[in-house]
DNA sequence: AGAACGCATCAATTTATTTTGATGTATCAA
DNA sequence: TTGATACATCAAAATAAATTGATGCGTTCT
């Protein structure tokens, strides 16, 4: 029980951890609140941001890469925009942590 | 409405920033899966983790300094434990970001 | 076809984070 | 009070991530 809990986080902790480290930035979290308005082109997304083009991009990668969120091209434009799914994900594995801490805050011997 | 939203994940962001960058490392993940079984003084969480205790000290630090845990000396000993409010913290803010992303599969015009 | 646009990618540099080994400090035991 | 234990901290080196400016590639417009 406790372990199939702790074997749970165990398996999803490289896929939270990329989650994470790709949240776990000031700029995409940014990126993220514009996303969370709907879906949005890169031009978009650099006058929203104010970030120069370049540097918007790698940080786009960097999101697409952990699968917070995903692109759709249409003509010469490229759609951005968040994938819920991941962000449950995250949710459900923070709270997977929480439920497996239930004697976390008992004094050590 | 929304804007209350938006401004509450704003004015979070750089406190659960913090937090994220914290969880967003695997062996820091580790360190937190081992305090999960409960309060643990730092050469138990040496043997736990493998690592050696300069580095597990600069880990247990950033921890620290983040919030997700918290430390008590006693004699010669130091011990650590997971702070369940910080991760509460957490798991509110990306439930609340999950909420002001509503239409954020709409796609765009 | 040629030019402009929207975006990705690359190489070089800068900056931040992590690791390592050494040293420091407090506590306890002999 | 000397020595050992438990841990923090520091400086130097190693590694990783971010920024910048340039270039490339596909798409549309003319």
């Amino acid at each position: 029980m406790g372990a199939v809990i702790a074997e749970k986080n165990v398996l999803a902790a490289s896929q939270a951890s990329g989650l994470l480290k790709a949240l776990a930035d000031p700029l995409r979290m940014e990126v993220i609140q514009s996303l969370s308005e709907g879906e949005c082109c890169v031009c978009d997304l650099m006058e929203k941001t104010g970030l120069a083009q370049s540097r918007l991009s790698f940080h786009l990668k960097v999101l697409k890469d952990s699968g917070l969120i995903t692109d759709r091209q249409s003509g010469r434009w490229v759609y951005y925009k968040l994938d819920l799914k991941a962000l449950q994900l995250l949710e459900d594995w923070i709270a997977d942590l929480k439920k497996s801490c239930k004697n976390a805050a008992k004094p050590c011997s």
